[in-house]
DNA sequence: TTAATTATGTGACGATCGTCACAGGCTAAA
DNA sequence: TTTAGCCTGTGACGATCGTCACATAATTAA
């Protein structure tokens, strides 16, 4: 839990009393390798604050999978649509790797919130990060080529260029799996 | 501020007195078509809730306009990740139309935030609203083809269909004008 | 109103990408 | 060690997209 705590002191102000507070919300949980953490369909009522290992978000689209976004250590994953809004998720997330995290349950929170302004303030702060990503990876696929996609890519999140198969990374890119092994060939070549 | 108020009660619950402590952060403010709400370099301080009229974000890559987002009525318009993070801003916003908005100041929101636990958890509502969008936009790119793209954004954002410029909702879409244009035709003669 | 500017439609053509097919390499289980 | 299954590399080829060019329509300014 140590490195949970040092996370949300790097985005907000938060007191050993409101870590107090929080604590009924958090619950450790281990994931063996391609185990499910959301099905589709579930509502997702969970953050997930991953402290070792890597799980990806997809969801299947006319029988493939479509891999939307990838969590690593030290950040948060959940379906933000289905966490916020309240209704069944249309994406499934997956352990890529053996994975601890720790799971925050939505109702705990917001009773946790109501009762230390520090909590709700944490919240909007998690939030927030998540959607400067989410941009980030947005923007990524409306500004850039297929090969400027990667560059940009490996440069800001380098661990995803490291640590996720090509296969996986293709459909995260929006490319197909080949398109991507030349790219990659293309480089090296330089 | 009428609309204000009811799209905030849309989000969250919101009392009558948080509703007045809320009153110092925010300033009505009018737009001309073309002028500009913020520029390439400043910090994001604001938030733009928008009454009338519509809005873009833009960024400049390599000396041309690639749209990032479109804002209508009813909608919060920001760069959240300068905003958030209150470094400088890597994009343009600029009214497209005569434009009426209510601006939240950060600053003032969050001494506002600080009185009232209702307007904390309202900025968390805000930006998960805007999360939520931005995730839906990244993966439109990521898990569509360009027609694809313009049905989905039609059948789900009709307002950017039809009163966004076609040369101007092709950079959004993330492919050329004339790639959209033969998009529509395509499916005008069906 | 006219003129200038900007937006859109369309053809031609080259570049890029997706699909199919298959080969080789890596990993994990028998 | 061997086998099976999955991941990656690569060639061929057709489909799609981007670019350039120019014509026409719509909008804005004079």
């Amino acid at each position: 839990m140590e490195n949970l705590l040092l996370f949300i002191r790097s985005l907000t102000d938060f007191s050993d009393e409101a870590w107090i507070y929080l604590q009924p919300a958090l619950r450790l949980q281990e994931y063996r390798k391609n185990e499910v953490l959301l099905k589709e369909g579930d509502i997702c009522d969970k953050l997930f604050y991953i402290e070792k290992g890597y799980c990806k978000s997809y969801c299947m689209i006319e029988a493939e999978k479509k891999n939307i976004g990838f969590f690593f250590e030290d950040e948060i994953a959940t379906d933000i649509q289905s966490f916020g809004c309240g209704h069944p998720s249309a994406l499934n997330i997956v352990a890529c790797e053996p994975l601890a995290v720790v799971i925050f349950d939505k109702k705990k929170l917001f009773e946790a919130s109501s009762q230390h302004i520090e909590i709700e303030r944490l919240g909007r702060n998690c939030i927030r990060q998540f959607a400067s990503k989410q941009a980030e990876f947005a923007n990524m696929a409306k500004l850039y080529k297929p090969q400027e996609r990667l560059d940009f890519l490996e440069s800001q999140f380098p661990e995803m260029g490291q640590r996720v198969p090509l296969t996986q990374l293709a459909s995260f890119l929006g490319v197909a799996r080949e398109t991507l092994s030349r790219i990659r060939r293309r480089r090296t070549h330089y």
